[in-house]
Formats: structure tokens, C-alpha cells, sequence
DNA sequence: CTGAAAGCGCTAACAG
DNA sequence: CTGTTAGCGCTTTCAG
């Protein structure tokens, strides 16, 4: 491969190879119609040439501008960042979205959008306009926002919308909360507790409200209770240690209790050792979030795995396959379940030593 | 702001304001020599019909691309990001980068490259040639490969070095790693220690040769002998427990250790747990990381505070500012200074209980 | 199956 | 200070 200082384009390829600039491009493309012969002569002149396509003038002459955008929510993506707390979102998005898009010639930008409905359309169509990406991937509290939705669809985006199940226009992608909090709360009771608290997350995201359901219906198909097991958060400390007061300050509390999310499951751990209560022995825990610290914390939390990289490859598979016309007829929604994985801190509830 | 299906290009503003295409584009790009009445009725209608420059555009007319390419090891990036370990170095590039990207209309991107040399030239080709970046940050192990700088000085592309102190093209920053290790080892020294272990980190990283001279250098200010008191780790977990174990079983085995960074010192934790070594009392450990996890760990360790956000935010001001021609002149190294944070995990020396 | 022409949205260089 | 003229590198027509 030549090293040229100057930038290499079609043209310099197409007087190699001796052909048109549009049998190149034909070529660059994957497009039909072309002789296998001046295919092969082409690409000889590209990896000799070192020729690579901008982007920039792909997407000026009106195809693929090769880029992908995954939206997050500005502030809490921000706050998770300063706090330092150890959430990995956005490094599981990249790890599964950044290497699909780079397996076919894309790239991820991460950008970040305002929940605030005014600034956000506002967002959006700017970063439509200068990047004019040919997908776009919808992350919680956005992922069934009605303005950004709109947005999309009338400029004819390819959208995948992770964490919801509605029907409607782009690619609803859900990690089953429902079930998971199922599985979690089964669990519990497989080990023999039957008075399981409940820690949900806020109400903007709608996931908070599935992962509720889930408890609840586990609870009910084994018989059990859910009377004064659940309590509200806000996926912050603060309010977990809140949460965790009210469940384990009553008078029958939960032998175990599930939290919305990592931040809210340290929080109860915190406040069950200032109380004196011992995980597990008193309290089981489980976290629904595997994020890295619940390894570390003693006990290590039993968790449940969100599997945001493969969510997120998922998401950015259906939006080019979607613009490449190569898409599959896909089920809406498409699930990629979690799983719960065990750790030590949930054991079967001990005999009340109060 | 009218809400427009189509793209709303410089033409239309230019009709709207009724002037040229280019005093349109003058006052985009906040140019000299336009009278401010006109100014004014440009950014009127711009804001009337919501344009927004395409970058593919302004990139074709020959202009900035207005992307800052992140340059990151991929091997060592997606381990972190698999086994979630909770190391948080792209998100703190994320938070100090994109945001200070922004705030100036630039968009950052994550790039991987392959250590493996023989890659790295073409990759980095390819995504200049697709992206046309208007600079590139490099972060170690590859802040002072010759290759890479090469590569960007040739296509002219401004960038900056993190982690380097090296002087020549491009902007070196540095969180003075030495400085760094020195303020850790006198704050051990203050507290009384005298065998002060240190764990290093790997070779193809310069700054693990600068934390090794600043923990000698405070050594060696105190009197201090480093005999048998380093051991070579490589930024891996097992690494760390093997260091450890060289360290700790020694005979006169040292009252305080440093590790470059979290995994290892996470690893000489557990290892000492497991030889009934209780840290903090019968050893003080230092962390060369802040990560999220070393302050979940019981105790939480004390550790340096790598400033990569404010890093990262300083190396795209550097960029931009170059770019821009408002460059001032710059002291090289750009030195960001790195802090220690003092957690439980470091206390006076106890008496020997052996 | 291949080529030639036109234009994407913007900026640089030049005139006025 | 402002407008006009050429492209930038590529893809889309549409002819051969």
C-alpha cells in the first residue's frame, strides 16, 4: 500500500483500473451488474491505492452517511459520569453497537439529548441536519418519546427504540423486565422466602412499571402477598435508602427484597448494616442491575444481567439491515432476555433471631 | 421554528434573508467583514427556518469536519468494557471530550486501533480518509508512537498526546504520573511507613517508568532504601496477585504497598485477606486509580485521581483552538496534575505482630 | 453491463 | 463589505 500524503479518490482508482468512476462506485457499493473481471481489477487499484471513500462525499452525493446514533438521556448520563458510580451503560452500548457498526463499515456517535420536550426536537433536528445519520437508537426514558418518534419517522430514519415493547414505527427491542423481575423474585421463593419487598424505579421509565409486574405476578402465581412489600424510588441512593427504611422498618419485613437498580440495591445493603441487619443471613438482596460494583461489594449482590451490548448489536444489526433492504420479516418486539446471575448475598430466609 | 419535512439548506436561508450564498456562509462560520444589520438578518431567518449546516457539506467545500477522533487501544478497551471491571477511562474521555466538543459545535468519536503495528497505519489511514477528522487525540500506549505521529503530521491533522511528556509535534498533556507516585509515597512516609512497596505496571506504557522514579524519587528524599520493595505487574489482575505475593512474602515484607493501578491493587487486597493481612492495620494500600470500584471495597482505598476528564476537556481546547487560529502559546507538557484521595485503606504503621 | 452528465450543500478564490 | 464562479468526492439519473 502506497503511503500518499494526498488523499486518494475515486478518480485516481478509476484511471488505475482503467475504467469509468461509476464501475468503481458500482463496485464500492456491492451494486449488481458488474463483470466479475472489472469487479477484481478495481479492487486490485483500491488496496494498492489505499483507497478508502469519504463519507463526507458519499452523503453529499445523496447515499449513506455511515453513521449511527445512539441517544442517551443528557443528565443522567452526565450525573453517571461525574458520580463515578460505576454504571456502565453507555461502555455496554459501545461494546455491542460501536464493534456491529465497525463489522459493517459504520461508525456510533453518542449523543446526548435533554428529557426536556422543548430542547429536544430542537436537539434531534440539529443532529439530524449536520450528521444526517442513517439510524438512530432510542435508549430509556426516550425509547417511545412521541415527538422524537415523529421526528424520525417523517424524515425517514431507520430507529430502533431499546427497552420498550409497543408496537409502531422502528425497532422495539426489550430485555423482558417483566420476566426478569420474574425470574428474580422466583428465586427468592425457590429458596423459601415468602415476604419479598420491592424497590421499583421512577415512573418515567416505563420499565419501572414492568419490573413491578413481573414481582407481582410471581408473588401471586405462588400464592404470596405483596401487601406493604413495595416501595418507591427514584433510581437514586437517597431514595433506596429511603425505600429500604420503609420496607424494613415495618413490623413483618421482607426476609429479601429486589431494587429497581444497582444504586438503590447499595443503598439497602448500606442501610441494612447501619441497622444491623446481615445480608444474607437477615435480608437477602438482589440487585437488577449487574453492574461492576455489585461484584465487590460484601457479599457480592446476586443480580440480575441486563444484556445492553448484545441489546444494542442487535438494534444497529436491524437498522442497516433495514436500509440495505436485506431485513428479515422480524417479531415486534424483539426480546434479548436477561438472566439472573447468583452471587452471595441470597440464601434461603433464616429462622427470625429478633 | 417551522417544523420542515425536507432539509433546509444555506440556499434557502439566502433567499429567505434575500443575500448571498456566502454572506450566508460568512456568518455561519463567524467570519470577518459582514456588517452587523446583515449578521443579523442571516441568523434571523437561520433561526426562522431551524437550519443547521450539514457537516458532510461544509467538510466537501473543503472546510472542517468538525469530528475529533478519540484514538483508543482496542484490545485493551473492549477487555475493559467485557469484563466489567469497572474501569470508567472512556467515560471520563466521553465527559471531559464530547462535552467540550459541543460546547464549540464539534462531535467526538471513539476510534479502536490494533496495537499491532502493521494495522494501525491502515486503520488509522482508513478512518482519516472516511472521517477527515480535524484532529485526533492519542492515548496511551500510543500517545508517542512514531507511526501514528507521523501519519498526522503528514495529513496535517492537529492532535494531542495524552500521557506523554515527550516534546515535538502535536500537544502533550500529562497528569505527571511522577509527581503523582511521589505524592502518594510521602503521604505513606508521613504516616510513618518505611518499606513502601510498589507494584509497576507494564512497559509499553511510558508512565509506568514515571510512577516508579516518583515513588524512588520520595524514597529516596526520605532516606529511604527500595531494595526488594518493586514488583512488576502488567495492569492485570492476576499480575497484581502475584506482585503481591512477591512483595508480602518476603521477610521484611513492606507495611505499605503502591499499585499503578485498580486491578492490581484490588488483587493485593484480596491477597492479603487471604493471608490474614488485614488492610488497612497490618498493611496500607494505594491505588494508582480511582475507579468506581476502589471506593466499594472494604475498606475503600486510598487512590490517585487521574484527571482524564479534564484532560481529555484540555486536549480538544488545544485542537479547536489551533484550528481556529486563536491559539495561544502553550507550555509543552500541558501538565494536569493528578491528587490523592485519602481513603480508609491507609493508615500509621502498627507494630509488628508477627 | 458500462459510461457520461448533472448535482448534492457548502466554501475558497476571486471580482466588484 | 458583498456577490459570483468553481469545484470538493461521490452518487444518482439516463444513455449507450
Amino acid at each position: 500500500m502506497a503511503r500518499r500524503k494526498q488523499t486518494v479518490t475515486i478518480k485516481h482508482v478509476a484511471a488505475d483500473a482503467g475504467v469509468s468512476l461509476q464501475t468503481v462506485s458500482r463496485v464500492i457499493n456491492k451494486e449488481p451488474n458488474v463483470r466479475p473481471e472489472m469487479i477484481e481489477r478495481v479492487q486490485t487499484s483500491i488496496r494498492k491505492l489505499g483507497y478508502v471513500p469519504s463519507i463526507a462525499a458519499q452523503r453529499m452525493g445523496g447515499s449513506h452517511s455511515y453513521l449511527i446514533l445512539a441517544l442517551n438521556d443528557r443528565e443522567r448520563t452526565i450525573a453517571g459520569w461525574q458520580s463515578r458510580e460505576g454504571t456502565d451503560w453507555v461502555d455496554q452500548m459501545l461494546l455491542g453497537g460501536m464493534l456491529t457498526c465497525a463489522e459493517h463499515g459504520y461508525r456510533m456517535i453518542v449523543e446526548l439529548v435533554d428529557t426536556h420536550s422543548d430542547h429536544i426536537e430542537r436537539e434531534l433536528l440539529g443532529a439530524i441536519a449536520a450528521l444526517q445519520p442513517d439510524g438512530v437508537i432510542l435508549t430509556p426514558p426516550h425509547s417511545e418519546n412521541p415527538l422524537i418518534i415523529d421526528l424520525l419517522v417523517d424524515h425517514k430514519i431507520s430507529f430502533a427504540r431499546i427497552g420498550s415493547i409497543k408496537p409502531g414505527p422502528g425497532f422495539a427491542l426489550t430485555m423482558d423486565d417483566e420476566r426478569a423481575a420474574r425470574l428474580a423474585t422466583e428465586h427468592l421463593i425457590e429458596l423459601g422466602h415468602a415476604r419479598i419487598g420491592f424497590i421499583s424505579g421512577p415512573d418515567d421509565y416505563e420499565l419501572s412499571g414492568w419490573r413491578v409486574d413481573g414481582w407481582r405476578s410471581a408473588m401471586a402465581a405462588a400464592g404470596l402477598a405483596t401487601d406493604g412489600l413495595l416501595a418507591h424510588g427514584d433510581f437514586g441512593y437517597a431514595s433506596g435508602t429511603v425505600a429500604a427504611r420503609a420496607l424494613l422498618g415495618s413490623t413483618a419485613r421482607p426476609t429479601a427484597i429486589i431494587a429497581s437498580n444497582d444504586q438503590m440495591a447499595l443503598a439497602t445493603l448500606e442501610f441494612a448494616r447501619e441497622e444491623g441487619i446481615s445480608v444474607p443471613s437477615d435480608l437477602s438482596l438482589i440487585s437488577f442491575d449487574d453492574t461492576p460494583i455489585v461484584r465487590f461489594t460484601h457479599p457480592p449482590l446476586t443480580a440480575i444481567v441486563q444484556p445492553i451490548a448484545a441489546v444494542s448489536a442487535r438494534a444497529v444489526e436491524l437498522i442497516i439491515a433495514e436500509r440495505a433492504g436485506t431485513a428479515e420479516a422480524v417479531e415486534t418486539p424483539i426480546v434479548v432476555p436477561a438472566t439472573v446471575v447468583v452471587r452471595a448475598s441470597t440464601v434461603p430466609p433464616q429462622p427470625d433471631r429478633r
